[in-house]
DNA sequence: TGCGTTCTGGACTGATTGGTCCAGAATGTC
DNA sequence: GACATTCTGGACCAATCAGTCCAGAACGCA
């Protein structure tokens, strides 16, 4: 054995992860990324394989972190509010990144449908991922399966919508506001003992 | 003068804008442009200047017809059922296109944010003007103005949403059930008198 | 200290990119 | 029919892309 060690593999990838979460899978060169990450590039191709590996670690990176917001919301605090908790926070201060910069699986998903399906469906998946999430927290709110499962479904459309309103440079206070209609709208329509578990 | 025409302007740019649409901007390559639009190079150029204008007025485009679609929806349509359809028409059977390709201008907003300002904000300049179409069709209902700007943003909030959906391979039916969901949600949350009209 | 192994910087490659250019074909006018 | 003008196909260009490769540096072990 000799030369144990290379660099911080984990502080590569999330550097990464925030280059191809700003501009996207193809528009993001090596130079680009070997310069952010500041390794070389026959480090990257030992490490990850090729950019599309890369990729891929940073999508599972990205889903991994979100799951983790979601799970960290529910903690101690009644189901709605850990979900709007959720949203407000991806959407003002995502960690390790800007909001401005949306969501990587959303990004991705667009991006790359019907340019490499396989990367589109992997975002896609984790995204579901994500959306199951939602489910498991409606359920502990009390909602029967069937409507958590139809109203999981609406948070991800919101979770999309919101994400993609992100990126278009409107002011915080009106992503807030599509925030706060977006549960005024929701609480009005689920039952009451549910809005208040 | 001489040699008068070249060939059908608006059939090309139609065919331009499936490309743009289905693959997105960036790998949208001159050949597959030359070959969908059945031109030459040199024709393109002489005729859109370069990609960058090409794609400018493939957005304008599909931005008009948009707004023609609702602008139909909305001829001899109670105001609600206007909106309904149009997100009916944009998930099932946009014209000129497949539904799986989303929104040309959803994604260019996202795909060009970070890497091409000027198409991005372009692009969300028309999305706006699709919202304040929804706008004019609230208030058509009855909404108070400061509600109908409200719910024009939800709802392109829901459009949004729902165009990321179009690409995440979802069966058509969970989309139709978004919408469904979206508009009963919808019309639990708003007075019963514009909800009717 | 010296060996063996692993990692790394940078040169290199072939393919592809968007864009330019020009010779020649096509057409309306006289 | 000849000219002037415009359009078009395809060769061409420089730049950039992702990916490969190798010589040599760096380190652990003995």
């Amino acid at each position: 054995m000799a030369r144990p060690l290379e660099f911080d593999r984990e502080a590569a990838l999330d550097r990464a992860m925030r280059v191809f979460w700003r501009q996207g899978y193809q528009a993001a060169s090596l130079p680009d990324l070997l310069t952010e990450m500041a390794i070389s590039r026959s480090s990257l191709y030992a490490a990850f394989g090729d950019k599309r590996g890369l990729m891929l670690e940073c999508l599972d990176l990205f889903a991994q972190r979100t799951l983790q917001i979601l799970a960290r919301a529910r903690d101690g605090q009644r189901p709605l509010e850990a979900l709007r908790q959720f949203f407000d926070r991806s959407v003002v201060d995502p960690p390790g990144g800007k909001a401005e910069w949306g969501c990587l699986l959303v990004n991705t998903v667009l991006e790359m449908a019907d340019v490499d399906d396989g990367l589109s469906a992997h975002a896609a998946m984790r995204l579901a991922q994500v959306q199951a999430g939602f489910e498991a927290c409606l359920r502990d709110a009390g909602c029967p399966p069937a409507q958590a499962d139809e109203l999981a479904a609406f948070l991800m459309l919101v979770n999309q919508g919101l994400r993609v309103s992100s990126r278009r440079a409107q002011p915080l206070q009106a992503r807030r506001d599509q925030i706060a209609t977006t549960f005024r709208v929701l609480s009005a329509a689920i039952p009451t003992e549910v809005a208040s578990t």
